[in-house]
DNA sequence: CTGTTAGCGCCTTCAG
DNA sequence: CTGAAGGCGCTAACAG
């Protein structure tokens, strides 16, 4: 700023003013200004604006895993909505583990971000509680709020569990497998909670009705032989399969085959995400959709809001909704 | 830092000691000062930090598409790889739109962050190569560093398209159609250059063997709809495509079968990328796979590097691979 | 080993 | 409308 100011021959804070307020600035010193500023190649220092006071044009975003596609989604939304106020998204993966996730907010929180957009798999929320009050904005997303004093915006995972069955129970199927991934992730398990809401409400036993098969995320072949095999050994064998994900029903779609079964002449297979391939599988894949890119740019939105005078915190729930394509069908046992 | 070293009884100074070189720090002294620390809730004010000098925790990445598989999977080799160093990775996506690139390297630049990883989609480096100078090192993801004074890792996409031709060439194909993005990708125009030279080689004429088609990334299914229309128009009829990328293949692979062709029968398809899904396709799909996660660990190690003294700048290729699989086979007419 | 001091670049009163 | 001055939190000399 001091060189501009030199060049265009006036003080640094006329700069700071041509800056800040150039309504405040006669115009043929504001033009002479700018002239400087493009000659000496003058760019802006934001930690030192921040340091002075103003709101960090940074938000950062903590994620179970970037590359996947559902996050990656979030943060596309988040990344979108942020980009109209000139904010740019600071990001990190978790990868499921709950220190990685304390290192990342405090890394975050160290850049004295605007806020803090967290997907969290840690459940002990009172770390993000205590940044919130420390100055830190907090978020939370694809995660209920609970008694938290925070802002959160989530999808309906109940429901969506719930969707998914419903669905085969109308189609005539008593007994169903629920692949979750081989470590709980806390949205996983509320679907399956709607899973069981549906088949009490039918009036079936959990126990009778649910059979429970595991595959990690990564999904070697093996872990998906293992989960087929599973599910195939229960007896009474399922005629259904509910899988975490997409790219999990991927996997048990290629399983299934392998073992010789059709689908879904012998098994039915309902994924969730409802990503972009799934509409494109043989047989295209029913699955539950949800609303990924709007979750991050509600979440973003929310954070944005976190700034303005006399905010409350707010709780946005979305819904998923059930895609039916070819994968499901009536059990054989009905034909 | 003020109020840590009030309650610790020290100087601020000693406290900044306790932070930069606890060694120098007398133990009795470090504890106490790591007392106050957590009793006041104290957090490192980077900014501030940054503003005196110490290079930045922010490292950013600017690709086409964060929710692209294939450069999410940059990310995250970006992303661990500066993770040992306590980097924090600030992404933003062009969206194939020069305007917005150049609007998100000048946030970065104003952000003050260590370095810049950029997947470039205009042509016109010299922006980049100013930015360099100015004191923000550049380096250049998945584009050659051609002329210019920057670090540059890639991965070698002409022969990509020679590998994915040469393997179709060996089967007996002699008409092959090329499908590319609707707007120029730089990256899928070199993988062309790569098939016209396979079938130079093979002693053909590019004008004779080589139909081209478009399709938008995005992919409307009328966008495919057309393509593989344009595709099967062509006379003589073209037996094999090649895709620019694995979700493209997807979209022909579907419009095949819509228009009654069998693949690989009556059409052989080859994707690009080798994404998760690929293996998976009935037909699995026959793809040319690139290090999509090591080019981000790559890239981010050189940006790393650029600090150190004596740094000149390097370029690394790396190589992609055809995996072959059972959506390509010898065409009908050999049969 | 600990304390004092100056200044990084910017913004915002306040005085001219 | 423009200029001068102070301080945000931190670090690196340097003095004690």
């Amino acid at each position: 700023m001091r060189a501009v100011a030199h060049v265009a021959g006036v003080s640094v804070s006329t700069v700071a003013n041509v800056l800040s307020r150039p309504s405040v600035v006669a115009p043929e010193t504001l033009r002479r200004v700018q002239e400087a500023m493009t000659e000496v190649g003058y760019v802006r220092h934001g930690p030192a604006r921040v340091l002075r006071g103003v709101p960090s044009a940074i938000v950062g975003s903590v994620m179970l895993d970037l590359a996947n596609p559902f996050y990656a989604q979030v943060n596309r939304g988040i990344e979108d909505r942020l980009a109209d106020q000139d904010c740019l998204v600071l990001v990190g993966s978790t990868d499921l583990d709950a220190a990685r996730q304390r290192r990342l907010l405090r890394l975050l929180e160290e850049q004295a971000v605007r806020g803090v957009i967290v997907a969290p798999i840690d459940p002990d929320l009172t770390g993000l509680q205590e940044m919130s009050r420390r100055g830190t904005p907090v978020v939370l997303v694809d995660h209920p709020r609970g008694r938290m004093d925070l802002c959160a915006v989530a999808v309906d995972d109940v429901l969506g569990g719930r969707l998914a069955a419903e669905h085969l129970l109308a189609l005539g199927h008593r007994r169903i497998a629920y692949v979750s991934g081989v470590v709980g992730v806390a949205a996983v398990d509320r679907r399956r909670t709607g899973v069981c809401e549906a088949l009490a409400d039918a009036g079936l036993s959990v126990e009778q009705a649910l059979v429970d098969a595991h595959m990690s995320v990564g999904g070697s072949l093996e872990e998906t032989v293992k989960a087929v095999e599973r599910i195939l050994a229960a007896v009474p064998r399922p005629t259904a399969v509910i899988c975490f994900n997409d790219t999990g029903a991927l996997e048990i779609l290629h399983g299934l085959e392998a073992a010789g079964l059709r689908v879904p002449a012998d098994m039915s297979v309902v994924g969730y995400d409802d990503l972009r391939f799934a509409a494109r599988l043989s047989p295209p894949l029913t699955t539950v959709a949800q609303p990924t890119y709007q979750l991050g740019y509600a979440a973003a939105d929310l954070l944005l809001g976190e700034t303005q005078a006399g905010h409350t915190h707010r709780e946005i729930v979305f819904q998923p909704s059930l895609v039916v394509r070819s994968s499901t069908a009536p059990p054989a046992t009905l034909l």
